[in-house]
DNA sequence: GTGGTCTAGACCACA
DNA sequence: GTGGTCTAGACCACG
């Protein structure tokens, strides 16, 4: 759960992403609460305004549900969820990605090349900092 | 030149990745003047204001240089400069997309495979839409 | 804090020569907040947006941060790149007047004795006017 | 006679300057003229305005005088006031760079270091580039 | 409250 | 004509 304040991205969205990936790689099970407002808050350093805003954002995505007073919960279909959002994300930063290379003027074989090899660096030893 | 002014990234970081992608495509040579000030906010339909930021922003990158009263013309390093800043973009753009599905807990062989899919649809016959 | 309206020096740089003088200086000190936008405007009876112009320099310079929200922070190697780039401006301002000479045809001595001068009126008895 | 179009110092100024810096240098005698406007113009390339803009600040100072059909020419008192000139510009330079250095904390110590560090690279083999 | 973007319009210096 | 600065004021997203 790392929060870069410095980010261009809002920190809420951050938490919300980061909430989202743990649900996706079943680190919150469907049924488990995600940890409190309060605790939240101090893990990240942040105002509980901002975690309140990062779980509306995953509310609203029918990700979790609330229970007054008692919490939120992750949604039983939560996990799918979180899994088709995180592969929407993903497809559409590689898009952003070809898209970019292309109006730079970079030739499909270029393109292919330099997704090879961030795919060969990154995933080859699976060392993948959380 | 398309400018959506309804996006989340600014118009003026518009404006500048869509110069730097021309510069890098060789649309604008070095030694080349860019259009003016005012005629590209015309062009876009924007404030001056807004395209003298983007300006600026590829003034300090050392893309171009202004010359008050003459114009903005493409460094002489512009082209050179544009093509690397476009692929540290691409590739950064590629390490995020990497990063997400691996925190979102896809295997190594589901992200080449999602990869894959998505360089052989926008690559094949590359119909890029300039 | 003193602008000069009236310098050809503009004033958005001139409140960011003089915010990086006061963080070399020690004034603000690393993770500390900046005055706000607002604030500042004010103390220096200018527009927001001229002191905004004036933290964005410095930022680019990586000598502060801005948190959306939250205001902005000296950055945390802020001190030491502000000491830098405050003696690389001095620096350049002595080669600069030392080849002006030169080209004017002063020989070594009189420009030592004209540095010499110069040093002696304005650092014995140091009334550094803040 | 080196101009930088991409300078922040006005081309004519930059011209002035060097004119004043080669009067002051004995490059120009009283009495002699100055390269025609248009010889200077080519020179330099640049627009015989921009030169003229120079001459006529030359003009304005009392080191050079036009005679109509025939050019401009060093006035008589002309190298003495650009001896004059060209020492209250250094002068100016050091004062700006030792108070820059003060309002950025440097001790007096420490800033006669930095000057002697600076007149003995560039004064000690005198290889004045001209 | 904070910073960030954009506009409209003014004025300036320069070539 | 060009780029550069500044203002006033609006609106937004964020914390």
């Amino acid at each position: 759960m790392n929060i870069d304040p410095g980010s261009h991205v809002p920190i809420y969205l951050q938490i919300a992403d980061a909430v989202r990936a743990a649900v996706a790689a079943g680190v919150y099970q469907p049924g488990e609460p995600l940890p409190s407002l309060r605790a939240m808050a101090v893990e990240v350093h942040v105002n509980p305004n901002t975690v309140q805003r990062a779980y509306d954002e995953l509310q609203q995505a029918g990700l979790v549900g609330s229970q007054r007073g008692r919490g939120v919960f992750v949604a039983d279909r939560g996990a799918s969820v979180a899994r088709l959002a995180a592969e929407l994300g993903v497809r559409r930063g590689l898009e952003e990605a070809v898209r970019a290379a292309q109006l730079a003027g970079m030739d499909p074989p270029q393109i292919r090349d330099l997704f090879g090899a961030v795919l060969e660096r990154m995933t080859h030893e699976g060392r993948q900092s959380s």
